[in-house]
DNA sequence: CACCGTTCAGTTGAACTAAGCAACGGAATTCGG
DNA sequence: GAATTCCGTTGCTTAGTTCAACTGAACGGTGGA
């Protein structure tokens, strides 16, 4: 029998999962857990909207993992299933506004609501602002309904773009002769709102609901709740779901983490065609997200970016080399990154948008970079990689294939 | 020694530019009668 | 003569550039004890 065969009867043997849907981050559970306050606060915040009443604008915010997205579309959901019992008009649009390329600037969110809306036809780039906001409003008001925005993400949005486009959408309603909005604006960041336009602030936040982290006990509950009807039975090692939890907790209590830790425990663990799901295996889960995150990053990044990257790697390195504990600066980085465009005939960007490349990655958390003041030798940012000893290699070579070396 | 102005090496913000796109409108071409 | 295609113009966004103001603590000088 072929090897390949082999690999397919380990495959057919029994698996350890039963449903390996449940643990993915796309799918929605019935019944969400500690949650219920929250929940319950929303629905009564945008429960108006089935007597055609328009609700309060609504502020959401809590860390990553804490069950926003989950509680939001849950009660959307019903919110739907309810409206069209009732013959209310609600529409109900979602946008992510991190999501790069598709709704990170005020033209691009405004195109996908127009597209949610079903007109598939805006183009890319090329038209005004101001002509999609009409376009906009006279979608919504071509009939009487609600349309609740929900606006995920929205800290991010704001930070690129700046907070007038809140504020145009939180104006929207004074143009709308039949339809009526009210925005949802969901955001990681609970400072966000503070340094933003009090205007917009006012009337964004009529009403704020706020999810705290879960603890490692409710993590705990929430990742048997799914273990339940994921794994087949006795699979699960004494300790797994608590440390699972653990980790999680760790994080600020990301639940999402929490199941991603526990599927790819599984998945290494079928691969291996072992039968229970070890702590081991746990702390493989880890590694693999660690890695499979840095390496995603690395690899999408436009090509002036790798090479910033490549630098700083490289700079790294030499210090190492000389066993100091030499802190690499903005100058150096640019330095060396004018050297490898030169050698690389790649045509180099200037110091100004370096910076904000630098920036950027310190935002993704690939590398930590800090403002310091050198006294009179000036300021620059101090920066150190966060990549993993273990990835550093593999992201070397991933930047050096990717650049064609 | 404490205090204070100077100075450096970037940071940060704002205005500007080139590239890429769509819409518009007029000119040129095609087509059927 | 009408319909279609072509082409230049205008106006938009966006990534990146240019310009310039701003920054914050170490340095080095001053004065006071």
């Amino acid at each position: 029998m072929g090897k390949i065969d082999k690999i397919f009867d380990v495959f057919l043997k029994k698996s350890i999962f039963k449903n390996k849907f449940i643990l993915q981050s796309n799918y929605y559970p019935e019944q969400i857990l500690y949650r219920d306050k929250q929940i319950e606060q929303i629905a009564s915040i945008i429960a108006p909207c089935l007597r055609m009443e328009r609700p309060s604008n609504l502020f959401i915010y809590g860390k990553t993992g804490t069950g926003k997205s989950l509680s939001i579309l849950y009660i959307s959901k019903k919110l739907g299933e309810r409206a069209k019992k009732q013959k209310a008009n609600i529409k109900i649009i979602y946008v992510n506004c991190k999501l790069k390329k598709v709704a990170d600037t005020e033209y691009r969110i405004l195109a996908e609501l127009i597209k949610k809306l079903g007109d598939e036809t805006i183009p890319k780039t090329g038209l005004s602002i101001n002509f999609l906001y009409e376009r906009f409003v006279g979608l919504i008001d071509k009939e009487k309904q609600i349309i609740i925005l929900i606006l995920d993400e929205i800290d991010q949005a704001v930070k690129k773009i700046g907070d007038e486009f809140l504020y145009n959408l939180t104006r929207i309603n004074t143009e709308l002769k039949n339809a009526q909005i009210s925005i949802v604006g969901v955001s990681n960041n609970i400072m966000f709102i503070r340094d933003v336009d009090p205007r917009v602030k006012s009337s964004l936040s009529e009403e704020e609901v706020s999810f705290p982290p879960y603890n490692a006990l409710q993590l705990k509950d929430i990742l048997e709740q799914r273990a339940k009807k994921c794994f087949n039975k006795n699979v699960l090692e004494e300790g797994v779901i608590s440390k699972c939890a653990a980790y999680a907790a760790r994080e600020h209590g990301d639940a999402r983490r929490a199941l991603d830790l526990l599927r790819i425990a599984g998945e290494l663990t079928e691969r291996e065609s072992k039968p229970k799901i070890t702590l081991n295996y746990i702390n493989k889960a880890q590694e693999k997200i660690e890695r499979d995150m840095v390496l995603d990053i690395v690899e999408t990044q436009p090509k002036q970016f790798q090479l910033v990257l490549l630098a700083i790697l490289e700079l790294e390195n030499q210090a190492k080399k000389l066993k100091k504990e030499t802190k690499i600066f903005t100058g150096d980085i640019y330095n060396l990154y004018k050297e490898l465009c030169k050698s690389f005939r790649i045509d180099c960007l200037t110091q100004r948008r370096i910076s904000d490349i630098i920036a950027e990655f310190d935002m993704y958390g690939i590398i930590n970079a800090v403002v310091i003041s050198k006294g009179r030798h000036g300021r620059t940012r101090e920066i150190k990689s966060a990549i993993p000893l273990s990835l550093v290699e593999k992201v070397k070579q991933i930047l050096k294939e990717s650049l064609h070396l």
